[in-house]
DNA sequence: CCCGGCTCATGCGCTTTGGGTATGATCACG
DNA sequence: CGTGATCATACCCAAAGCGCATGAGCCGGG
C-alpha cells in the first residue's frame, strides 16, 4: 500500500516503456521493474501483459490506473487545501463582540481582513464579556472582541478603540432638548445600564462615575446586553451610558447627547488564546494592528 | 507524498495520543512522532496542537484528516478491485461467434460461464470466420466460436461441438415434403451458400460436397453470412446446407431435412491468442472444456 | 540461420529511510 | 516542588530503494 509505486505505476502506463518511464521519474530502469514488480506481487495479479515487444495494460492495469490518477491527483489536491488551511489562506475564523462594538469601527475591520482573506470564512456571534471570556477559554471561539478588556494572562490583547462616553435618552425626555447635560445633574433620572451580570461589569463601572458626581441613580434597570439597554431607552424606561459610536447609528426614540462631567472614556479591545497560534488568529490580529495604526 | 505517513496521522488524529496511536499501529513511540513531524514538514503546517497535555488537530489537521479518510479507503477499495479483476473475478471478456452457433449449444455455455463469473461482462458480437480470425489478431476480441476451426498457430483451440449437415429448403419447394432426398439428386437446385469471403470458405467446403456427388448447383447464390443465407431460403431463392443444430430454432417458410450422402459434419472450435493470458478467458476455456467433457 | 540490438529481469553493493531503545524537555497535578 | 505522563531528540541497526553490471528473451537484418 505504497504510493511511490503507484506513480511509477502510472509512468509506465503513460509511456508503455520500462525505459522511457524511469528516465521521466529520474530513476535507472532496474529498480523500476522491480517496483512495478512488487506491486504486482502485492495485489496478486499481472498488471501489465510483457509477452510482446511493445508492453501493454492488463485488464487488471487498466482498473488500477483509472483509481492511480484519481487517487493521485487528490492527494495532490488534499496536500494543496491543507497547506492553504495551514498558511491561514483558508479555513475558518470565529469572532465574537460585544453588542456595542457593532457600531464604531469593528466592520471596517472585518471588511478589511475578508479583503486579505476572502477564502477563510468568518463565524460571527455577538455576545457579552463574560460569554466573551468564557467562549474564548472553552475555545469556542478564536478572537474575542471585548469591552472593557478581559483580565486573563492567558490572553493576548490589541486595543481597537477608545472612545468617550455620551448619553442615550428617550426621545420624549426634557433631557433631549435641554442645551448641555452636566452630568452631576442626573441624580433624578432613571438608569438602564448592562450587562446584568456578571458583576463587576461595565454597569458598575458607570454607577462609579455617578458616585464620583456625588449622586445615586434614582431608578437602575438593569438589561442583559446593550442591545438590550438601548431598546428599553428608546420605549423611554430611562437614560443609558453608552459609547460614543453607538451615535453613529440612529434609531428611532433614542437620541444621544454628550455631557459635561466625568468621562473617562471606553476602549474596545481584541482578545484572543496567547496558546492559539493559527495563522488566522495570528493574521487577524495582524491586519488589526495595521488597521489601528493607519486611523 | 507517503502514504504510510498518512495512516500514521490519521492513527494519531483518531487516538489523538502518539502512544496509543503507536501501539496500534505495531510500532514504537519515537518513530511515529518523527513521522508526524516529516508528515508537517512537508506539509508545511501543523497538523497537532501540541500546547497541552490533551492534543488536538489543528484546522490543517482536521482538513487533510478527512481528505486522508477518503484516500485510504479509496486506495484500499481500488486495490481489492484490482485483486478482483486480476483473478478474473469481474472485468470484461469479449467473445464472438459464428452466426451459425447461436442456434447450438453456446448459449448454454455462455450461461454456465455467467453462472460462474457473474460479475464479467461478456461482450458478445456475431462475425464470420475471417472477421474472427482478424478481429481476435488485432485483440479486438478474446475469445472466437468459429466453424470451421482457424488455422493459426498462435491460437489455441477448444472443440466445442460437432454435428451433421442437414439441409434448409424452402417450405414451397418439392423437396420439403420428399419421402427421403439423396445428395446426389440435387444438381438442379439453387444453391445459397456462405459466406461470400473471403475464399476459401464454408461455401468452398459445401461446394467440395457438390464435386464428390458429381454435380455442380444450377444456381449459386452467396451471402455474406448464415443469417442472410437462411433469409434468403425463407423466401424461396434456394437451399442451403447447414449445420443440423439450427434446425432447433423454427423459421417460417423454411424446413429442416436430413439427407443420404456425403456429410463429413462440422465443427465449432473455440479460439483465443496463446499469449493472452488473462484469467478471465483461462477461466472461459475452463469452463468450456468441462461444459464440453459433460456432455 | 545466426548475430546484434532492444527491452525487461536479476544480482550485488551502497545509500537512504524507517524503526527500536534510551533519554531529555515540558507540562499538569498533587 | 517533586512526580508521573507525554512528546521530542539522540543514536544505532535493519530494511528498503537505488545504481551499475549483466543476464534472458525477442525481433529484425545480414
Amino acid at each position: 500500500m505504497e504510493l511511490r509505486r503507484l506513480t511509477y505505476f502510472l509512468a509506465v502506463a503513460d509511456e508503455l516503456h520500462f525505459g522511457r518511464a524511469a528516465s521521466r521519474l529520474g530513476i535507472a530502469q532496474p529498480p523500476l521493474s522491480r517496483q512495478i514488480a512488487a506491486l504486482e506481487a502485492d495485489i496478486g495479479a499481472q498488471l501489465f501483459d510483457r509477452s510482446r515487444s511493445q508492453i501493454r495494460l492488463t485488464q487488471a492495469g487498466e482498473v488500477l490506473e483509472g483509481h492511480a490518477r484519481q487517487l493521485v491527483d487528490r492527494l495532490d489536491a488534499a496536500y494543496k487545501e491543507t497547506r492553504l488551511v495551514g498558511a491561514g489562506g483558508a479555513g475558518r475564523l470565529r469572532v465574537a463582540f460585544v453588542g456595542s462594538a457593532s457600531h464604531g469601527v469593528l466592520p471596517s475591520l472585518i471588511k478589511s481582513y475578508r479583503s486579505h482573506y476572502p477564502k477563510v470564512e468568518l463565524a460571527l456571534s455577538a455576545m457579552n464579556n463574560a460569554a466573551l471570556h468564557s467562549a474564548l477559554v472553552q475555545r469556542e471561539i478564536d478572537i474575542a472582541v471585548a469591552r472593557p478588556e478581559l483580565k486573563d494572562e492567558e490572553l493576548r490583547r490589541v486595543p481597537l478603540e477608545r472612545e468617550r462616553l455620551i448619553l442615550a435618552v428617550p426621545d420624549n425626555s426634557d433631557l433631549a432638548t435641554r442645551e448641555t447635560i452636566r452630568f452631576a445633574e442626573l441624580g433624578d433620572q432613571a438608569f438602564v445600564l448592562y450587562p446584568r451580570r456578571p458583576r463587576p461589569s461595565y454597569a458598575d463601572f458607570v454607577l462609579d462615575l455617578c458616585r464620583q458626581a456625588d449622586f445615586e441613580p434614582a431608578t437602575l434597570e438593569l438589561a442583559q446586553d446593550y442591545q438590550t439597554a438601548i431598546a428599553l431607552v428608546s420605549v423611554g424606561v430611562g437614560i443609558s451610558v453608552v459609547p460614543e459610536s453607538v451615535s453613529r447609528t440612529t434609531r428611532p426614540g433614542v437620541f444621544f447627547r454628550s455631557y459635561e462631567g466625568p468621562n473617562p472614556g471606553t476602549g474596545l479591545t481584541i482578545h484572543a488564546r496567547r496558546d492559539n497560534q493559527s495563522r488566522q488568529v495570528l493574521q487577524f490580529l495582524d491586519v488589526a494592528q495595521r488597521f489601528v495604526r493607519s486611523r
